[in-house]
DNA sequence: GCAAAAATGAGGTGCGTACCTCATTTTTTG
DNA sequence: CAAAAAATGAGGTACGCACCTCATTTTTGC
């Protein structure tokens, strides 16, 4: 005997096919005892629903919305191709997925966004953004009306959100301390950290981890207040060269944020023979170059095509109520360098 | 308008649905005039059969068999439980997985299970074995018959195998080299390289990319030849302490295999401070260990689970001979250290 | 105990596809 | 050109489930 249905469960249960029916999608109109011995004949014969019978008969469409940040640099990029990907490659059956971009540091935008979102009829939401009090606010009216949300990259909290997708960001710091620790073996020196993030609790959450590492177990490097860079490429030039001056002894630099072509030429001009340490986060096309060219050392990241296949699985879960298996969502913080580029 | 169906195309293409259904499953009697006009409607409506309705009409069930090596240590016991963890998580929709242990070492016995599966109606093989020319004649007879075939971990050359799945070992030892390289700065020493692995390929190819950087990027280093192990513990230690006491200058141990109990003990008593840097593979309970308490400084592992999963997709697609999603399915070469333990 | 209300049963339809049969049309062949 | 062979059409059933209607039974309240 194969898997039992339906049938099965109302003979087991003794009553008709409509019953189950009704038990199983919780339409009004049964007792209570009934709705037991429904259970129970499911328990006892271990019945599972057959989604794919299901969303057949129920003909049934998933309406998701990615809502990413826009023009804010290539991580984004490679999120959107990594999204388009996945919807192309017809892994996506039953879905449609829109994208929003939303204009960085506007929260007042989102919310609009988050608006017209709700207005259509969305089953569940993706979204990157940076933490405002009016987002959440917004958020958590979506969640109400009964969409599946999750957060991206950055988590937002109590937003009621019902997962966060990403890395942990005090780890990812922490590996990348103990790599600049590792990679220069008992040296003194000092570290000169740049932070160029979007947001700011990712950032804070890194530098963090960062610290802790360096303090516990690599007491000998000192760590350099953060250089904000707000992508102004001339500015971050001139502060970049200007902290060298000032410390000629900088042996590490930790770009917090992701991947910048204006650092990276900076402190290029700084570098030899793999001195200093450079350690950077995600693995963007810039950063990929600078692995191969010998200009970065290692690079903390995440990988974004699992990131969007996960976002989609675990909101597609939500909404059918379905488990899914938890070792597959959980984003790991992988080490890049230039051997194990994949 | 939704996506486009059967009927959709018999009418584009002025044919009966009976037509339609034959140029779809391939069944004898069209003219190849009338294929050709149905497959240009289905070109042009853009249609794609529906992959879970197609199932359930089919009552489509998927019999694979999963090949794996027996009382082998931690890493094949790992694969196990990933395996069972994904059937189990009711991901694995209408999906029958056998799996078979086969002893170390032993083609013949091999082979004779193959046969075992052959006799079987098995829809797909995913497995991993040492290569001999035994059991890659006997998986071309199974692909012969039309069998889907993975090969995991380490590949068998033309045995028509559809796709290998499992990290480039080349690769991998590359890492193993540069991290080697790079855990001990700009000093003289030796590298003890200890190899206990399954299948001769892995090692070689492991081995071949480790000393390639470490001639290439750390001359200072000098390679020990491999030590054995051959599964006997007190073996074991006794080579280790040995080869420590001829060579009192080693500061990097790296263990080509996957982890390995008495090694790790037998060098742990001669390290102190992080030294000698120890570098392994596979990410097992063992090197888990290792990691938290100081004993490795990284591993180089691959994600099981995630290899497993990609093993049951790769199948499905192949006999659905529906196309997946490739960047979904290649394994990365993770680097694992303290600090970003998933 | 009787009417109203609630619960349940019986049965149907459709989702998109697979697979089958049998009648009818078209093409091929000697 | 007729007979045989091949191609095509028409139509049905099934898969497991969702959703619907309407008749029938059971329970409840007074």
């Amino acid at each position: 005997m194969g898997k039992p249905t339906v049938r099965d469960i109302a003979k087991t249960a003794g009553v008709s096919l409509a019953t189950v029916d009704r038990v199983l999608n919780a339409r009004p109109g049964v007792r209570q005892k009934t709705i037991d011995r429904v259970n129970e004949a499911i328990g006892t014969l271990g019945y599972t629903r057959d989604l794919s019978a299901a969303n057949l008969a129920r003909q049934r469409e998933y309406n998701f919305a990615f809502v990413l940040p826009e023009g804010s640099g290539q991580f984004v990029d490679t999120m959107v191709a990594a999204l388009q990907e996945a919807v192309s490659s017809g892994q996506a059956e039953r879905l449609k997925i829109k994208r929003f971009g939303i204009p960085a540091r506007d929260p007042h935008a989102t919310v609009k966004i988050l608006q017209r979102i709700g207005a259509q009829s969305v089953d569940g939401i993706a979204i990157m953004v940076p933490e405002s009090p009016e987002v959440r606010d917004a958020l958590l009216r979506l969640k109400q009306a009964g969409t599946a949300i999750v957060t991206l990259v950055s988590d937002l909290p109590s937003c009621g959100r019902d997962r966060f997708l990403g890395i942990d960001n005090r780890a990812a710091g922490r590996t990348a301390g103990f790599l600049m620790g590792r990679f220069q073996n008992n040296t003194d020196g000092k570290i000169l950290v740049f932070s160029n993030s979007m947001s700011a609790r990712d950032a804070i959450e890194r530098r963090l981890g960062f610290d802790e590492v360096l303090a516990e177990q690599f007491p000998r490097l000192a760590v350099l207040p953060s250089l904000e860079g707000h992508d102004d490429s001339d500015r971050i030039k001139r502060i970049i060269r200007r902290s060298f001056e000032v410390n000629p002894d900088i042996s590490g630099v930790y770009s917090i944020g992701s991947g910048n072509q204006a650092l990276l030429e900076a402190v290029t001009r700084f570098r030899q023979g793999g001195n200093p340490v450079v350690i950077g986060h995600e693995l963007t096309p810039i950063m990929r170059r600078g692995l191969l060219d010998d200009q970065i050392d290692a690079v903390i990241t995440q990988n974004v095509g699992h990131l969007v296949r996960s976002a989609i699985r675990v909101l597609r879960a939500k909404c059918d109520t379905a488990n899914l298996l938890e070792s597959q969502e959980r984003i790991r913080t992988e080490i890049v360098v230039r051997e194990n580029l994949p």
